[in-house]
RNA sequence: GUCCCGUUCGUCUAGAGGCCUAGGACACCAGCCUUUCACGUUGGCAGCACGGGUUCGAAUCCCGUACGGGACGCCA
């Protein structure tokens, strides 16, 4: 164990912070917090091109909205430029990198050659021993690593075990581009080296840049982070998430009514395992977490078992706490004011006090909202075509007996009502499903809701009677 | 194409040479519970990619093949 875990979450500020970002954070996090060590977030926004302030703002809300918290500010990497140029310039000082004026076309042809001569692409060094003053006229050089050429490049990495490369296959990088700006991989080792990072978790996709950046690290004469490459996330086809696969952003989780207990517990399960456990508490998980027990090949996307573990925590859910992330969705999706002005005053009493019957049969917000329409609905109801079938003629006629039944009773609650219908089926030999399915069309449109004592006493007489009166 | 990584039920996974007649979870199917739907519960279906080794014994170790993925930028 390390006296002082440091980890990062690097997101590029491209776009939103997707479900794979979302499960790296998260690693990262946990690693940390069961370390007691610290989680740094680092904003890699070199490139000026793709850069925006609104990803930045996206992924710290995603991140805020998931649960995961940082340490200190979030850096800027861009802002650290000069530092980075000082550790190029230092490293050409102690030969160890060297200016290239190779142009793009030379670059091209390069990558042209080679493909063509089945051979992985590389840079041919050409400017590697080649006396600077030798430099054509006009063309601003970049700085590249001399990288060895000679044995083996090796790391060590936590997840993948012992990975090696023949220096032979990689070529001498770009540090610094001709603008003086510093491309990836030289920042990002001068930045985990600077902010004493200690462990560096992040998706297998960097993987191969683990070697480059090892080549850097032994040039600049600093120790190595910890290195634990993780598996990605497949979409449902086993490829990459991409946009076009449903590589939605955390917000996009949000909007679909998933809580964040869910969503992170889900997202530990996808390459971690602590035996059969399959519900973590955060507490657990922080308990738990090991990159032992982190496997090595990609795992798929699968929201049915998202949506499972989102109905337990919602049937575990505090009925107040729900109505929150209701309300928090709600905020965040289209349309979403109009129900938001529905659970003002009496809505929301109604919303709160059918919530243990609705929770039960939602597996995301969503469900759980689309199934409490009836209680915002205004009479007369419309019914869909299920409860539109229970009130036929015969349905009809019981649901008359039930209203004369109901209209009796004076203290309107679960159990008075119950009892009222419950007499009326002994009395008519009518079983209680026959008489309690018209009901339930009639007072909330549809074939399926809570129990229906509940929705009768939620309702209150009025409205109920109201209701089974505008279907006689 | 080159390099790197991977491959246990449809999906997520347990499994560190005998405890495996391969376990759990989701999904699916059937039964029970029941005022509907859910929940819960009982049972069922279903997997070690293939071929060679090593070993008394292999899902577990080694080699190869196939398939999948990732990386090959003055992107991150």
């Amino acid at each position: 164990m390390h006296p002082s875990v440091v980890t990062r979450f690097a997101p590029s500020p491209t776009g939103f912070l997707h479900i794979g970002g979302g499960r790296t954070a998260l690693f990262n996090w946990l690693y940390a917090k069961r370390h007691g060590g610290k989680m740094l977030l680092r904003i890699e926004d070199t490139d000026r091109e793709r850069s925006t302030p609104e990803a930045i703002e996206a992924i710290i809300d995603g991140l805020k909205w998931l649960g995961l918290t940082w340490d200190g500010e979030p850096i800027h990497q861009f802002a650290r430029a000069a530092r980075h140029a000082e550790v190029a310039r230092d490293l050409v000082a102690r030969g160890h990198a060297y200016f290239c004026y190779a142009t793009q076309e030379e670059l091209t042809e390069m990558r042209e050659k080679a493909r063509a001569e089945g051979k992985p692409m590389r840079y041919d060094g050409r400017w590697r021993d080649r006396d600077p003053a030798t430099a054509p006229p006009g063309v601003k050089p970049v700085i590249r690593l001399r990288a060895p050429v000679e044995g083996e490049t090796m790391i060590e990495d936590m997840v993948q075990g012992k990975v090696t490369w023949s220096n032979s296959d990689l070529d001498d990088l770009v540090l610094l581009r001709s603008d003086g700006t510093p491309t990836y991989m030289l920042a990002v080792v001068a930045d985990d080296h600077d902010m004493g990072v200690t462990h560096i978790i992040r998706g297998d996709d960097h993987l191969t840049n683990a070697a480059r950046q090892t080549q850097i690290y032994q040039a600049c004469g600093w120790p190595a982070p910890n290195m634990a490459h993780i598996p990605l996330i497949h979409g449902p086809d086993g490829a990459k998430l991409s946009k076009r696969h449903g590589a939605l952003g955390v917000e996009a989780y949000r909007a679909m009514g998933y809580l964040p207990a869910a969503l992170r517990n889900y997202l530990v399960r996808l390459g971690w395992s602590h035996g059969d456990q399959e519900v973590f508490s955060t507490e657990e998980m922080v308990q738990f977490f090991d990159l032992k027990n982190v496997g090595r090949s990609a795992a798929r996307f699968d929201f049915a078992k998202l949506s499972n573990l989102n109905g337990i925590y919602m049937r575990q859910a505090d009925d107040r706490a729900l109505l929150a992330a209701i309300e928090e969705m709600l905020a965040h999706v289209e349309g979403g004011e109009a129900t938001l002005k529905a659970l003002q005053g009496e809505g929301r009493t109604r919303l709160l006090a059918m919530m243990p019957g609705l929770k039960e049969r939602a597996k995301t917000l969503v469900e759980l909202m689309d199934g409490a329409r009836f209680l915002f609905a205004k009479r007369p109801l419309t019914l869909d075509e299920k409860a539109a079938a229970l009130l036929d003629d015969d349905g009809r006629k019981r649901l008359a007996e039930v209203v004369a039944a109901l209209e009796a009773v004076s203290d309107w609650s679960v159990a008075s009502t119950e009892a009222a219908v419950r007499a009326l089926s002994e009395s008519t030999g009518a079983k209680l499903g026959q008489l309690a399915q018209p009901l339930r069309a009639a007072l909330t449109g549809q074939a399926t809701s809570p129990g229906i004592f509940d929705v009768l006493a939620v309702l209150g007489r009025e409205e109920s009677l109201g209701r089974l009166r505008d279907q006689l």
